[in-house]
DNA sequence: GATGACT
DNA sequence: AGTCATCAACGCGTG
DNA sequence: CACGCG
């Protein structure tokens, strides 16, 4: 479907068209990894990962000039753009509009990925209530000093933590430096509702192991060789890069999701790369369908 | 990556 | 014909 | 109020 000898091509998937440039630009310049690859490993993904994006509006990071080039945000749908791409228009506080785009099918994640963008960066919440979530998550970040060993283990003791409260968790990740643990919930707490049930379980965890994780947001007060665990990620208009997104580092890793068995036992973020995913995926299937399925979901209405 | 303003 | 700027602006806590 | 933070 794309081809590698021509820089551009023009897919036609049912009635909708995408424009394909640039497809032999290095984008990974030291893994001879191109732009052209980089479409491939989506269209490759796309049937796991499409429902994780579908219906939510996105915040595009675009990368041009590839992973080691300099990127720039993008919340509204430049133009020109396709006629049949959906659009989410969400009010601000400030009385602003923007108009985000929605990855709803294949089409529109080439359109994205054509763009420049690397990652996908989805609203925790669907486009038709934007104030209330479907899953709160910690974001796991290892401060200066700290080794991915720390995050694990600070994984595998948030994990205890939620299940001892009764919440079912999943992990992944970032394909960066740290983790993601997701939590599927009931829709209908608001977006603050569910971060302050992020912040308590943060800072309780935080007290509990207070040699290797911290809650302090703040960079001047963060304890090095630490693992902050992000709560306040858990906020209105904010996003994380998404299941199964390559991120722009040296060996094109992809943020993957693992078994809590596989956390138990170690693994490495280069473990998972744009080059093994897809193989993983065809093997295991999407370990994440959990958080798009309708039962198992934490009702925090009846949690209290 | 693509556009539009400017030279 | 080439070069350049543009492309987010939120919610939350603290001082 | 301005600022830090992601
Ligand atoms: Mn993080
Ligand atoms: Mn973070």
């Amino acid at each position: 479907m794309i081809p590698r000898d021509q820089d551009e091509v023009l897919v036609a998937l049912g009635d909708r068209r995408v424009k394909l440039t640039n497809l032999r630009k290095l984008f990974w310049p030291a893994l001879g990894i191109t732009k052209g690859d980089l479409i491939r490993y989506y269209v490759d993904v796309a049937p796991v990962l499409l429902p994780h994006l579908r219906d939510r509006a996105m915040v595009m990071r675009r990368y041009p000039d590839g992973a080691g080039g300099k990127s720039f945000f993008m919340k509204r749908a430049p133009t020109p753009r396709p006629d049949w791409l959906a659009i989410c228009a969400i009010e601000h506080a400030s009385g602003n509009v923007i108009d985000f785009p929605m990855i709803q099918d294949l089409a529109a994640l080439l359109w994205v990925v054509n763009l420049g963008c690397i990652d996908l960066n989805q609203w925790y919440a669907r486009c038709d209530d934007v104030d209330r979530p479907d899953y709160l998550h910690f974001d796991l970040d290892p401060t200066e000093g700290a080794t991915f060993a720390h995050v694990l283990e600070t994984a595998r003791l948030l994990h205890a933590t939620l299940d001892d409260l009764g919440m079912p968790s999943y992990a992944k990740t970032t394909g960066s430096r740290g983790m993601h643990v997701y939590v599927p919930i009931v829709r209908g707490p608001t977006q603050k509702e569910v971060w302050t049930v992020a912040r308590t379980i943060s800072l309780e965890l935080a007290r509990h192991h207070p040699k290797l994780i911290t809650a302090e947001y703040s960079m001047a007060r963060r304890p090095r060789g630490h693992v902050l665990v992000d709560y306040n990620q858990n906020a209105w208009g904010r996003t994380l890069a998404s299941v199964y997104s390559v991120r722009p580092t040296p060996r094109a890793a992809v943020s993957t999701p693992v078994t809590w068995r596989e956390v138990e036992r170690g693994l490495a973020i280069d473990d998972f790369r744009i080059d093994n995913v897809p193989a993983r995926v065809k093997r295991r299937g999407d370990l994440w369908a959990p958080l798009l399925a309708k039962h198992g979901r934490l009702d925090l209405a009846r949690f209290g």
